[in-house]
RNA sequence: GUCCCCAUCGUCUAGAGGCCUAGGACACCUCCCUUUCACGGAGGCGACCGGGGUUCGAAUCCCCGUGGGGACGCCA
């Protein structure tokens, strides 16, 4: 059989981290064998879809470079096939219409909630051999409710959770139209991944409750089209903030957007996303494609995970290191004119970011490292009054004058250096320490040498002095 | 409350009854490299939630407990 998964987000905000973890996994399955994914907009929703998060969501997938081979579908456009499936359960008797008003039924809940009990819908018009239902209400317009199996169990073999049962008693029966005749998800979902031949489920195990449920309701839709078969499901658990707690709106949920924004390569998102909760041995940095033909529910973690963003920095740095360096330096040139700095010819950007990319978790710290190559860093006073000492200025002095008449390589710079710390009998840090601060504004940076070539004479002559004058 | 799920270093994880003196990665610490800071290299610290079984043998299988999480909508 050929796969086919999907990811089914629901157009309510941006691509978060979890939802982009479900979809590369479901993404990766489809990949690994040869399938197809599918993209589905659950947007039955309406009052809470948009599209400014349809685009989001396109946006994130994009930026992750989740390729999709079908969609995006949108299930307000799938309506009529809705309802048709609808009406052909009404008239099986697997579907009735339910009279119970909003009201009763949230006393209901109260009520059964106050017992300590499952609040359930009681079944109250739920057609029975030789029941007798109440009289139709003139002013309640009704849902339409499933008819759930009473007896028995549902049972799958989670590909990830392993066989998971459920006993019909404590399901019962869900509405699948609402008032308004719209349908609701649960049925939504299962027309539509029965219809879009879905063989794997890959989901957020906040709908493992759903699943028995939906078997239900396919079995139901299988008795009316023979050719409706149960897909396979595999529900991953979910992802914990970096302490621990739940990710939500209020806290650390975040779109992968924001990473772009923050700085981080989408190569160490999908990677570090790949490790969190699946594993290769002891495989720690690969690639999107290999990710593809590794990837097996087999060895997906059933528990939830923690983010780090001290593992994924380490795998950013990683990623930095290894890009293309005319990519990185586009990138960067961005990034810098949004800080409000214009990129002159020179000092040669590419060389800037090869002397700073090692040091740096994120683009914008790489940004931020570079930044004082085009405009004048702000120098930190703590390390001038350290390093810019009295009995050291005599020496920058004639330095700087040697400066001036020397070829501009990092040799001859280097060999200036040296000689103003020999023939002074100093130690190196001595001298490229007070150079360090005048030039960049800080105690730390590559070797000064080399910053000293990119930045060219004219400016480092500037700079110096600048603070000896 | 009811039902469901989960449980190995601080974190992500390896682990399919003997390969486990529990492995790797991030973080942390030490040392080396060194021109400061990084990078890199070499080491170190550090875990099977508890209790019962099963077995010659349990991190691994079973039961109970504890802890955490999820679901219980005319939301998805």
């Amino acid at each position: 059989m050929i796969v086919r998964t999907r990811f089914a987000p629901s157009p309510t905000g941006f691509l978060h981290i979890g939802g982009a973890r479900t979809a590369l996994f479901s993404w990766a399955f489809a990949k690994k064998h040869g399938g197809t994914f599918i993209l589905r907009i659950e947007d039955t929703d309406v009052a809470r879809s948009t599209p400014e998060a349809v685009q989001a969501i396109l946006d994130g997938m994009q930026w992750l470079g989740l390729d999709y081979d079908e969609g995006p579908f949108y299930q307000m456009q799938r309506m009529d096939r809705y309802k048709q499936v609808i009406q052909t359960m009404l008239d099986a008797g697997s579907a009735y219409y339910c009279y119970s008003s909003k009201e009763e039924l949230d006393a209901l809940r109260e009520q059964q909630m106050a017992n300590k009990k499952k609040p359930r819908y009681e079944g109250k018009w739920r057609p029975e051999a030789g029941k007798v239902l109440p009289a139709v209400p003139k002013d309640v317009p009704p849902v339409i409710r499933f008819k759930n199996p009473q007896d028995g169990v549902v049972a799958w073999d989670d590909m990830v959770k392993g066989r998971i049962e459920i006993s019909n008693s404590e399901l019962d029966d869900l509405i699948i139209a609402r008032a308004d005749g719209t349908p609701t998800y649960n049925f939504c979902v299962v027309v539509d991944d029965s219809d879009m031949g879905i063989t794997q489920v890959i989901r957020g195990d906040d709908h493992v409750n759903n699943t028995p449920r939906q078997i239900n309701l396919l079995k139901a839709l299988a008795e009316i089209d023979s050719t409706i078969i149960v897909p396979q499901y595999a529900h991953l658990s979910m992802i914990l903030g970096n302490d621990g707690q739940k990710l939500s709106k209020r806290h650390g949920a975040v779109s992968v957007m924001q990473y772009d924004e923050d700085g981080y390569l989408p190569e160490a998102v999908i990677n570090y996303l790949a490790r969190l909760g699946w594993s290769h041995g002891d495989e720690e940095v690969f690639s999107k494609q290999q990710f593809a033909e590794w990837f097996d529910l087999d060895h997906i973690t059933p528990s939830a995970a923690q983010f780090n963003t001290e593992k994924l920095n380490w795998l950013n740095n990683h990623y930095i290191k290894a890009a293309n360096l005319e990519v990185l330096a586009k990138d960067i040139t961005q990034r810098l004119g949004r800080m409000g700095i214009a990129i002159a010819t020179q000092p040669a950007i590419k060389e800037a970011i090869a002397l700073y990319r090692d040091r740096a978790n994120t683009l914008n710290e790489l940004a931020q490292s570079i930044a004082y190559f085009y405009s004048k860093p702000q120098i930190d006073e703590v390390a001038k009054e350290k390093h810019i000492t009295a009995d050291i200025l005599p020496v920058l002095n004639t330095l700087a004058t040697q400066l001036v008449s020397i070829d501009w390589t990092v040799e001859a710079i280097h060999a200036a250096i040296e000689y103003a710390v020999t023939s002074n009998a100093l130690k190196f840090p001595k001298v490229a320490m007070p150079l360090r601060v005048m030039l960049t504004g800080g105690a730390q940076s590559p070797s000064i040498d080399a910053v000293m070539a990119i930045l060219g004479k004219d400016e480092v002559l500037a700079r110096m002095n600048m603070t000896l004058n």
